[in-house]
DNA sequence: AATGAAAGTGTGTGCGCACACACTAATTTT
DNA sequence: AAAATTAGTGTGTGCGCACACACTTTCATT
């Protein structure tokens, strides 16, 4: 715990034979400064190898940075999006004290207008950033085009838009998590088989995440030479009520009943397994995300893959990626993919640990972030 | 972007009539306060939820922690131990305003001298935290022994020596990560099969690990009632040459022409895929960690799957836990399991470009975190 | 009753930076 | 040629905190 120093913006003035404004004023090209002593400046920060301090900067600057996070509520503490807000919320609360200011905006799932709403208000609060999950296509799109025309920066999660305006995509790489799907299906299945690609969707969701997931899924088994052997069907459900999708999924087995597994594009592959069980199928399921009732499933054996796509981390990264571009004033990767972990029985109970620790960590945030808050100006 | 303000000493001070230099005592417990303020204090840092800025705290205690980092070294930057050390550096450097100060000791893998070496060179710096890769057990132990006496924290990193002092374990759960390598096996083994149990090392190594990683591995197809289907062996080669290792291979194959499945339990299956395609042999090879050459057998498919252990993760963790320790005086968890990932030549591209943000990310932070240090006392 | 120590409290300075302001010298304007 | 700009530079203050120090009050000691 010794008392060490680093060059200061002092030192470099003595250095330099100016004063620290002079300093200041080449640091943050202010102008007001002679050829030749901006030059001399220069050269001292260079040779000294001059960091300026964040945290006196951050101190001095007294700013803050207010990001709003458009997210689906989640219903239930067990809702796969308390994972995301789980990371958004640690995260902030992480880098309160460099300003970081945040607040939610909670969109209903099924419900365009509530997106709509939520949207409209955070125009009208002019944040310095946001980040949201696009699920709906035509509202995002909408609601990124006016952040843009006003400057805002904004961050996609889990879903992506390339639009070339965002400031950063982070979350899986769809078409690619539904090769993994693929090879693992092939790994549980016999050599000739028929499968299901399951879509729920309530709606007017972001449709191309849906076609690229079905491709990449496709394409792993034209790839691996299977696919004279692999009869692949492709379903999508209007709903992702239990009822309405046992009803459907009744149906289509009638049809087909030939399905020895079937993938689920979202994280609603426990309606598919309970189905399973309760008319004893013997079928193989692989889907998404460690929601609760997957793990139950999951443990269960009616589901045999879930494949995870860091959701926790997603919430971490965009604040992270917000904090360095506002503060560090750094240019983010375009897109932030992140990693995709393959779920089995034996190693659930270590992702479910890991998740519980960011819980612990995260105790009560909120009343923390928001009771703070008080603007002056 | 806008000015807002949080509670500070200040309005603390006002609140409770006293002056800002009784809250600093009260909440420093450095007495010299009468009961009557200190309850008043008390109170007014409840209910105005007063949070000391830790930017301010830090740039008035203008403290540094030095963090010693013992790893072996890596010959070349394709080497495993180049991943947990990419953590931990891009880590450091993020807190280095912070007055976290970084030195690295690098000690050779087959060499336990090298390891005692810098062992006695960190002991004699004195610094406030250790982070430590304990591959040799007893020099390992003997190292800790003294850290501990000299009452300073040291946290280990991805293998764990369970003595009850140490301020965390951030790594892989060995027997989980060969329980999952069990589960892998039996996914692409027939019903009836022999399977290799592989371990490679130089000489006097953590060998409860070893131990462990047998035994998960085992309990998987015990637990599984695969036991009477599966003849598992175990070998162990004490080299880690190419050459030596195949020679040995050669007379066990021999010996035991069946074998089906070969589970390497670090991250040299490299060598024993090569074995295997030079001998044109059709033998399934699970092993871990995503270094250069296992990426290439991956991709060739003489390895079938590679377990990694969030390697660059594990130095992130390490500097973090360290930090909260020291700055935010937080009791870290006194285990802190990585997840595990399963890669397969699908989403092998996502993990290594997950660490390509690593790398580029930190771009040339050796010489900024080192040159800026000047000890003045 | 005088002295001193101890307990209790407030003030002032510095951490490194950003920025407003004051000041000087060099131009330009009239 | 005097006045008014403007370019170029240094000084001072505050951000929120920790801590040294000065100061006041209390109470034991002689």
């Amino acid at each position: 715990m010794e008392r060490t120093k680093k060059i200061t913006i002092q030192d470099v003035a003595r250095y330099a034979r100016v004063s620290a404004g002079t300093i200041d004023r080449v640091i943050h090209n202010r102008g007001r400064v002679s050829a030749e002593k901006r030059k001399k400046v220069e050269e001292a920060i260079k040779i000294l190898n001059f960091n300026p301090n964040l945290l006196a900067r951050t101190l001095a600057l007294g700013k803050s940075f207010s990001v709003c996070a458009l997210i689906p509520a989640a219903p239930s503490p067990r809702n796969y999006w308390n994972m995301p807000l789980q990371g958004i919320k640690t995260s902030a609360f992480r880098y309160m004290d460099f300003g970081m200011r945040l607040q939610y905006h909670f969109y209903d799932l099924f419900d365009e207008f509530s997106f709509m709403n939520q949207a409209a208000q955070i125009l009208e609060s002019e944040p310095d950033g946001v980040i949201l999950a696009p699920l709906f296509l035509h509202e995002s799109k909408s609601f990124t085009s006016s952040l843009h025309r006003k400057g805002i920066p904004y961050i996609f999660i889990d879903a992506d838009i390339p639009d070339g305006n965002s400031l950063s995509y982070i979350g899986p790489d769809v078409q690619q998590s539904a090769c993994i799907a693929g090879k693992l299906m092939s790994t549980i299945l016999p050599q000739k088989a028929e499968i299901l690609i399951l879509n729920m969707v309530k709606g007017f969701e972001n449709a191309s995440a849906l076609q690229r997931m079905e491709k990449g899924f496709r394409d792993y088994f034209l790839k691996s030479g299977q696919q004279k052997n692999k009869w692949i069907h492709t379903r999508t459900i209007h709903s992702t009520q239990k009822e309405k999708v046992w009803e459907e999924l009744e149906k289509f087995y009638e049809k087909y009943p030939g399905i020895q597994g079937v993938f689920v594009t979202n994280s609603n592959a426990f309606i598919v397994a309970e189905y399973h069980r309760r008319n004893a199928l013997d079928i193989r399921l692989i889907g998404f995300d460690l929601v609760h009732d997957n793990i139950q499933q999951l443990k269960e054996g009616s589901i045999d893959y879930i494949i995870s796509q860091s959701p926790v981390q997603q919430g971490e990264r965009a604040i992270q990626t917000l904090f360095e571009a506002f503060i560090q004033k750094k240019n983010p990767e375009k897109i932030q993919h992140v990693p995709l972990d393959i779920i089995i029985q034996e190693n659930l109970e270590y992702y479910i640990g890991f998740n519980q620790q960011y819980r612990f960590k995260n105790r009560k945030p909120e009343e923390t972030i928001l009771s703070n808050l008080i603007i002056t100006k």
